[in-house]
DNA sequence: AGAAGTTGTAAAAAGGTTTTTACAAGCGTT
DNA sequence: AACGCTTGTAAAAACCTTTTTACAACTTCT
């Protein structure tokens, strides 16, 4: 008994109002000039009909689709399910809908833009760009809509962003091993080469030493693809034997995966962790606290991020805000176990 | 310069193309009865202008939106991912597209598919009905769209549905317990009272021990949320009371977290895991491999599960199937370190 | 050569709204 | 009573495709 198949139309809803279309139309989106009694007639009308306006004749008389579209890399961790989680009560808040779309690559990601926008499928597009393509930001170019990058810092005159101080989390984390623990010995784990998070965490963990006065060396670094697995390999493998049992060390991971293998690792060695070595992990991710060893981290306010971008999608559908915006979010540390706190205040 | 506010429609190409817009429509979409040259110049027509149909327009004539609904009470966690990664698999295969919506709670439910499928929003729904709610299903009943119920067995002359074999997870997770490690003494912890998984769960648990020939006893079954910090807290302060040093135990969990929790609230209270006390988890989620000790477990095919829903409303769709489908999948056992085997082959 | 079929294209209808325009009626003012 | 203003409603245009119908130009067969 639902719209479709029996659709129930406006004209239906009209004729048996005893009404034209055009004052259904009025008062079923609330728009003025519509006599109470008149109005009364037409609600029973429409209930009694239990009718529903078909979203695609609205859309197409509307041009707009109350939809939006969000493309990520990857539909795995929880760095995605938060960011659907603030994007979704942002859009459902505003009475819009997300679309969903994965897209790996230059090629997919160009492709899933324009899919979204070009048909008019969405009003608007957030995308998370998380590797340097600058092919993507060419590829996108000629799409008018109003399109959020995540993660990536673009300077654009047309493409609004929303960001993470990673520089200033792994800075924060660093430091914490330096002003709390006096710890000076430090190793950076980190995600792959190509990923922006991944590398301004490295450089903000460079900084923090930097300034410190301590010494910067290319054999504190270390690079892997972001997993528990790789964590586990490379600090067994590389980060072990430079270990001096006689000293004490400070490993900042770029992600908690990758942190909980390290600490796995060098468990497994016999390394007393935190004792011996403080980790700290970046994220906040559910894994950092399902164990026994509570992992200190930086928190990163992914479903905040979320929101944002869609607001910033309907803040451009509105009209408002002609400049590009930018908005730059901070990590926070959580300390935790794992860094050589006792305190557990996660 | 894409369609949209330049508006390059279907008649700019007819016009510069030389042609009606219903020649335009038949190259584009690639139905027959149009001549080569024809077809070549409009083709060049459509590159030029860069023309892309308008898909609100399309949706309105086609009456179809190229657009499934998915409905799920939450965006956390695992089980989400995978079913987002199966559903969206398929149906980007297929060139449909995928619009995510959280409903919690049986109203929240009624109105996301009220919303989803009445005004014509999406062509089908895959509802997500992990509660037992007899009134949701009444909800819907007006509904005339293709709707696939996941995890939860409904008989309706309408809905397709699929599932997971509950029941034979835990059972053979209890059996692996019995036959391989002749474990005689067992609990279950399980996730919350009306969730319809976490009950199958306990009563397939329950039906090995009694096929087995053992007693079975309230006392061994356990519920708390489904998360780690429950299963911790309750293994701490219930389960491990319980435990005599002199025997040997296995535990089933209804997820990973509650596994985790229970294994590291036993090893915090110096017991052997997996030498005293065995856990087996449920669900194969990543936390269930990122860990020091492997946690043997139940995998759930839940990618899989995502697909054959998509799958399922698109057979619907193209008017197979009048009788409704249900699929039933099955958890396999994957045996890691959790339960007391050593081999790790996971 | 004329009938019958095929092929390429145009014109028009349909899809269901929203929005603009137009008009009529009611009311108060002068 | 004439005028202008507001208010309630209808009619029509616009949104952009797809799909059906119609027709003319060719082929092919008898």
């Amino acid at each position: 008994m639902t719209n479709e198949s029996g659709s129930i139309t406006i004209h239906k809803v009209a004729k048996a109002a005893g009404v034209s279309i055009s004052t259904v139309s009025r008062v079923v989106n609330d728009l003025g000039r519509v006599a109470p009694c008149t109005r009364r007639r037409v609600e029973t009308a429409v209930r009694r009909l239990n009718f529903h306006p078909n979203s695609r004749a609205q859309a197409l008389s509307r041009k707009r689709t109350d939809t939006i579209g969000l493309i990520v890399p990857d539909f795995e961790g929880q760095y995605f399910s938060m960011l659907m989680e603030g994007a979704h009560e942002e859009a459902r808040e505003k009475g819009m809908h997300i679309m969903v779309l994965k897209a790996k690559g230059a090629k997919a990601k160009i492709e899933a833009v324009v899919r979204l926008s070009s048909g008019g499928r969405t009003d608007g597009v957030v995308l998370m760009l998380s590797d340097l393509y600058s092919e993507v930001l060419e590829g996108i170019g000629s799409i008018t809509k109003p399109l959020v990058i995540l993660d990536q810092d673009v300077n654009s005159w047309r493409l609004d962003n929303v960001l993470l101080d990673n520089r200033l989390g792994s800075f924060e984390a660093a430091q914490h091993f330096i002003d709390v623990h006096g710890i000076t010995n430090m190793f950076f784990v980190g995600g792959s080469e190509n990923n922006v998070d991944s590398t301004a965490r490295a450089s903000g963990f460079a900084d923090a030493l930097k300034s410190a006065g301590l010494d910067v060396d290319g054999r504190q670094f270390f690079c892997n693809n972001y997993s528990y697995d790789e964590g586990y390999h490379l600090a067994k493998e590389k980060l072990f034997p430079l270990i001096d049992s006689a000293l004490r060390y400070g490993v900042v991971a770029a992600n908690d995966d990758i942190a909980c293998g390290v600490i796995d690792a060098l468990m497994d060695m016999g390394i007393q962790v935190p004792l011996q070595v403080g980790v700290i992990g970046f994220d906040d991710s559910d894994i950092a606290i399902h164990r026994r060893l509570k992992v200190s981290t930086m928190r990163v306010p992914t479903k905040e991020i979320g929101r944002i971008a869609v607001r910033m999608v309907m803040n451009r559908l509105s009209g408002q805000s002609s400049e590009p915006a930018k908005v730059i979010l901070k990590a926070q540390l959580i300390v935790r176990e794992s860094c050589g706190c006792d305190k557990h205040n996660g």
